[in-house]
DNA sequence: AATGGCATCTGTACAGCGCTTAGATATGAA
DNA sequence: TTCATATCTAAGCGCTGTACAGATGCCATT
């Protein structure tokens, strides 16, 4: 656990605290697990005093949020590169891949953006609101193959179902129990995959399994 | 919050203070929500002083596992419950239903299921080994109603697909995003079999939608 | 019936937590 | 150059989980 400057080199005055914050948090995350995000952990990684961080967010919750959104934006980048490497409807099979990879290589930055939502009941705008967001993600893409864009609650309704197969599927990827089943699949990968198929991803049935 | 017994009628020795510190943490997890549930809480709760429960708990993990215990023991009955009230491969959807519904009636509860089980990361026996728990429920009406028992590892994969979805469901329940799609349905129950139709729930697809 | 072992419970203590307040320090605008 | 303001530190409050020593009362043995 390194901090992120060397003393002589940070000024009274940080520069950019808030983001070395994050950066802090999320570097404690991944080594240490949520359990030992403390508020003054992420202080001390950053190398200033506990109370330091209270200047950048209003509480423990608020330095959350923005670790939870920073996850967000990548979540969707990945899925963003994911689609582009897909054609026709396997990018729906793309999607949730690189959904459910996402959390099982960074398991404790997914359970840190899921906490915030349901805290806050709501997931962020970065997810359902936004052009070029994750959801939207989804819904266009079902659209491009073969969903029809006027029946407004079949096509909310599919997408929804689709997040929550994708959701579920990544918190219990990672439970001991499958293993038996991944390796009867050849590996995760594929588990993962198969997974997907079972569940209502795709808007056209013809393309299940 | 008033506590189990009253001061007169409890005796130096409780007499079996680690039902009574179950009892105290659930009754605190619905009243205050998974956060104000502190091990000194539930001590405070239960009568006794924050040392006490540490000779039946090895520490608050302990606690909240048999917490947790209870809620799947809960659940399974209330899935076994309503497969018999319904017919056919409507028994399916009855069981995702009642999942589902459990979970929205005792989101705390089910916020402690399901960390207890990350943490560790497996399921309980409950949901996977023992005869008569939920997951073989699943496995069982599915061959009930048209699966193929020979072919495990497809069984298995529906059954795994099955219980995604509804937790998928279950979490994403909360959010206030769904708010108009459940008015859109008619009803929260409307929504959420509507959303279970969309995912693999059935081992027989003629039977989506 | 008396005794003593033992599980159970209390009291006290410690380090770490989130958060508040008061005061020190550096920056940038006047 | 001065000074308001943003940023940081130091100290402290009440809470937490957990450890340990000692008090208490149940139960089996005698």
């Amino acid at each position: 656990m390194s901090e992120a400057k060397s003393a002589e080199s940070r000024p009274y005055h940080h520069g950019d605290l808030r983001r070395a914050l994050v950066d802090a948090a999320r570097r404690l995350l991944e080594a240490e697990g949520p359990t030992a995000l403390s508020l003054r952990a992420v202080a001390r990684e950053a190398g200033v005093s506990p109370a330091a961080p209270y200047h950048h967010f209003k509480d423990k919750a608020e330095l959350l949020d923005a670790v939870a959104q920073e996850g967000w934006d990548i979540l969707s980048a990945l899925m963003a590169e994911a689609k582009g490497t897909a054609v026709g409807p396997h990018q729906l099979t793309a999607l949730g891949i690189a959904y459910v990879c996402f959390a099982r290589d960074n398991p404790a930055l997914y359970r840190v953006m899921y906490d915030a939502a349901r805290d806050k009941e709501m997931l962020p705008d970065e997810v359902q609101d936004n052009k070029d967001s994750a959801y939207c993600m989804v819904r266009d893409t079902m659209i491009e193959h073969g969903a029809n864009p006027d029946d407004e609650v079949h096509l909310e309704l599919a997408s929804v179902a689709a997040w929550c197969g994708a959701h579920g599927l990544a918190e219990m990827a990672g439970f001991k129990q499958f293993d038996h089943l991944k390796e009867a699949l050849g590996g995760e990968r594929q588990f993962l995959e198969a997974v997907l198929n079972h569940m209502g991803l795709f808007p056209n049935p013809q393309h299940r399994c």
